[in-house]
DNA sequence: ATGGCTAAGATGCTTAGA
């Protein structure tokens, strides 16, 4: 079972290259952020044309997160409820039961700068997150995947020095990234003993051509997850050619098989 | 690396990303 996540900075713009990618790929199970899409907008009916059944939650310009799934699609959940500065919630956080797994696809907020007002939204948005997680952990298997703004250690930026006084490297936010893993989850990236690297490159200066990168979209499995893990891998060829995300695609090997009898595991 | 990129709304600019 091939489980993927993917920041596609426009579901719009990106669309051939997504359809592409299913074609060639055919993973069970794709988490999508940065949709950049409202409901009415998103393009269902191509996904279907492909076999996935899809659910989406977004509300337009910016933000957008959906589950497409080839192995059922049932119980979605949209959230999370945690306002951002502006008052409003954010839609940035889509689960739902696919080939009886708990599977979401979240997109945690920037934070923009250190302390500025977004920086404090980004930093409880994760701490709602773990209870999300400690829900669904206990109803049966999940995997949370997605853009987390976070680089869980120095070893995943280009060059630390770079990165002082910057967001995404902090120790606020990289405990509240652990706090999520600590309610039992594995970062799947790591688990296989070759870690899958660079996953973001800024488009400007030629980041990617030189190698510039962070490890920022995470794949976290709970243990049933982790205990049939085969290979994790960056797809760096979405990230070249024409009309690239600055997200490559990350990809997770599973022998997973939904438990017996049938039973859905949430 | 203090943003020489991209996307999108309604645009000859702004906001946002990370």
């Amino acid at each position: 079972m091939l489980i993927a996540t993917w920041n596609v900075n426009s579901l719009t713009a990106r669309l051939p290259r997504v359809v592409a990618w299913l074609e060639r790929n055919r993973p069970e199970v794709l988490l999508l952020q940065e949709t950049k899409l409202a409901d009415p907008a998103f393009p269902s009916a191509a996904f279907e044309e492909l076999g996935y059944d899809s659910a989406h939650h977004g509300d337009g310009r910016w933000n957008g997160v959906a589950v497409l799934s080839r192995v059922g699609l049932s119980g979605v959940t949209r959230g999370l409820a945690t306002a951002a500065p502006t008052g409003a919630a954010e839609p940035r956080y889509l689960a739902a039961n696919c080939g009886g797994l708990r599977v979401a696809s979240v997109y945690v907020p920037n934070g923009r700068e250190v302390d500025h007002p977004f920086f404090h939204y980004k930093l409880a948005w994760l701490q709602q997150l773990s209870q999300f997680v400690q829900a669904d952990l206990s109803r049966g298997e999940l995997v949370l995947g997605g853009d987390f703004n976070v680089a869980p250690t120095d070893q995943d930026v280009f060059d630390p020095q770079a990165f002082l006084g910057a967001t995404h490297v902090t120790e606020r936010e990289r405990s509240a990234l652990q706090a999520v893993l600590n309610q039992g989850l594995v970062d799947l990236a790591l688990a296989t003993g070759e870690p899958a690297g660079f996953t973001y490159w800024d488009y400007r200066q030629g980041f990617f051509r030189r190698g510039l990168g962070m490890r920022i979209d995470l794949l976290l499995g709970s243990a049933g997850v982790a205990g049939c893990l085969d290979r994790v891998f960056v797809d760096r060829e979405e990230r070249s050619g024409q009309r690239p995300s600055d997200h490559a695609p990350l990809v997770a090997e599973v022998s997973w098989t939904s438990p017996a009898g049938g039973a859905p595991a949430v």
